[in-house]
DNA sequence: TGTACATCAGTGAACGCGCGTTCACTGATGTAC
DNA sequence: TGTACATCAGTGAACGCGCGTTCACTGATGTAC
């Protein structure tokens, strides 16, 4: 930040935070048209400034769109360790704050979401983002773990196999049913319903739902 | 078909089969640069005619995507019947088969998967296209439908909510872990197998795995 | 504290390019009689 | 069966537009002394 902001509005010559404001931009378009629909210049027109300017921060789109989803990828692993709260009041319900918080990422951050999930970005070749995908999951198999944890011990699955089973299904109610935008498909129930009777179901197939 | 192609290869003025040749071009450049990635002029090059041809049989780039996508949603249809198989040999069998095809279509055509799920296409003012996507989730509706009826008169669940549930699933499961293209997240495991483990475990949840 | 200088971040003009779209046209096909 | 005509499907040239990208530049900021 820097402090060459005028006090009647105006910004002097730097802008002082323009990454953060291309980023912002890009959120703004990919939410109106899509993981597709942004340009470049027009980034840099949202953001007030040359079209010369956004090559100062970002090689090109592509890389502009990956720093879209880093950061979508921390705020949803901070949304994710929000929800659990280390296991409060009981593990079981903690979890199914965290299937809450899943939906309610996908739904009031559509744009993040699809950058995130949906643009196509290669997560080979970039290990930061990577990294960060794997650092919100990593969210979730420790909520599962302290959940098995509870568990009888002759009945505790696979810590990893549950957790992708609960990723997948969070991820898929979703990216079906519960997007903030138009490519939504009608339900006759509320995505939180029908993933919380899901979970219910699975902890029940594994021999474990009553606490 | 026209009966235009000449025993040489070339063609006669007329093409004879365009709006299918834009469609197969259209295929080839999803998958190659996701659903954001071609024109209509490059289609129209792909197949080879002049940059206004297309407007004979498209009205824009969008309803070209959304033929795709129709297109997609019926093969889809196709290959899950196909792989249901009226419930034979046993509708728990045959059920597995069904998981298997769903993940086998996101494998292999990854192209019309994208089209059909995450190229954001609104389905509300598509009529056409939301019903052929119901018409594909219909052959999981009632293959669980079958299934269900196997069951014990007591523990039956909605048909509807359970479908739902295997449908989410497979989709979650296929949109991260199993797509054929350069977004698929590593796996220690097999798609397949994190599928079938899954249903059985929802199924012992409905407290009837055993056939 | 003041000054000189280096560095940084954004400007604005320019360019070539491919896209979407329109248009009058024309070759090929289908059909009425 | 032949002919005239209507319709269909693709042509190719043209256009305006916005994009991506480069460039020398310049105003603002940071820092050494």
């Amino acid at each position: 930040m820097r402090w060459t902001k005028h006090g009647d509005g105006t910004r002097g010559y730097h802008h002082g935070n323009l990454k953060e404001a291309l980023m912002r931009a890009a959120l703004e378009l990919i939410r109106e048209k899509g993981p597709a629909g942004f340009t470049f210049a027009e980034a840099a027109r949202w953001a007030g400034v040359s079209p010369a300017a956004p090559y100062r921060h970002f090689r090109d789109r592509d890389e502009l769109l990956a720093s879209v989803a880093l950061q979508g990828f921390e705020r949803f692993a901070a949304m994710l360790t929000t929800a659990w709260n280390g296991g409060r009041p009981t593990p079981r319900q903690a979890f199914d704050q965290l299937g809450k918080a899943y939906l309610a990422f996908a739904r009031t951050e559509p744009a993040y979401y699809s950058a995130m999930f949906e643009a196509g970005i290669p997560l080979h070749n970039n290990p930061e983002l990577l990294a960060a995908s794997e650092r919100a999951f990593a969210v979730l198999r420790d909520a599962t773990e302290a959940l098995i944890a509870g568990m009888p011990a002759g009945k505790r699955p696979p810590v990893l196999m549950m957790a992708l089973h609960i990723w997948a299904l969070s991820h898929g109610i979703a990216s079906l049913f519960g997007r903030g935008d138009a490519a939504r498909r009608a339900l006759p129930m509320s995505p939180e319903e029908l993933l919380e009777a899901g979970v219910l179901l699975y902890l029940q197939g594994l021999g474990v739902a009553k606490n």
